[in-house]
DNA sequence: TTAATTGATACTAATATAGTATCAGATGAG
DNA sequence: CTCATCTGATACTATATTAGTATCAATTAA
């Protein structure tokens, strides 16, 4: 079971690039290079991204991606909606004529509560805290913390 | 995100299934038509689930499966590892050359807790509770609660 | 003017999930 | 002792998701 996939996985990688280098703008091109993520499947992203609101843009030469949202305010669960869908256990909720009465089920109900506990545990991590790791990591041995 | 497939669905109902009747053989053939489920498909989820000890099988006429295991031994963490692989946030760490230092990588620390956390919360839901919360379901109002 | 850049979108490839089909072998009922 | 009812084993197809590639138009700073 895959929790992230490289989605997620890449996107949060762009976001600690362009958060660690936030007021300036940084192309696609350098990003994909620096971290090893394919450049059209990195761009895909970052428009995703814009369109969330989390990152602004600017064509041209000189160009490139720029943080808009607050890294503190961009959590890991945020992330998986936009890449990955909302976390859901199980679909069986979709499914007609078998759960006559969700209300009582008791899978459902296990399933809800566990729904939970992963998104507010995703929800923890936030961008700012990653990256705050990170430089304190960086601080205290430059070469060993890397973002990937 | 999905977390459940339907591989980990389908079994979690048949053990239940199962579980219910302890003692007696139940054919495949009446759980899946009984439960909505793939009767191709449900029969090499026991099969597996033979293989993992769970259950045993009884060829022939008037043969089945029937519970082996404990279900309250039995964990949904177990059923996932069995039907969706072990539950892993990333699968960063299998590829080479880009976490050259993985011990103080900040990102690995955070998928290792919340690994961790996932594993544990459904470590706590066994067959047996899921059972028990149903019978109780079934006592209070007898036509509300249903397992799937 | 033009090289560097994003916007938009279509496409292919690889993998995982879901479901079906088939046939051999066991076994209890009659 | 045979035969319908089962499981064992395994191969196959279909669908969906994930991953990655390609293309071209529009923008912009040097
Ligand atoms: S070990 Fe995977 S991101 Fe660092
Ligand atoms: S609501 Fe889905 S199993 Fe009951």
């Amino acid at each position: 079971m895959k929790v992230l996939t490289k989605n997620t996985d890449y996107a949060i990688r762009a976001l600690l690039a362009l958060a660690a280098r936030k007021g300036s703008y940084l192309s696609a091109k350098s990003i994909a290079t620096e971290h090893d993520i394919p450049y059209q499947f990195l761009r895909r992203l970052l428009q995703e991204m814009i369109r969330h609101n989390l990152i602004v843009s600017k064509e041209g030469v000189q160009g490139g991606f720029m943080m808009q949202k607050d890294p503190d305010e961009i959590t890991v669960t945020q992330l998986i909606e936009i890449f990955q869908g909302k976390v859901q256990v199980s679909e069986c909720m979709f499914r007609k004529q078998i759960c006559g009465n969700r209300a009582n089920c008791v899978l459902r109900h296990e399933i809800m509560r566990i729904e939970s506990v992963v998104q507010s545990e995703f929800e923890k991590v936030t961008i700012g805290k990653l990256l705050r790791d990170l430089e304190a990591a960086n601080k205290v041995n430059p070469t060993a913390a890397t973002i990937s």
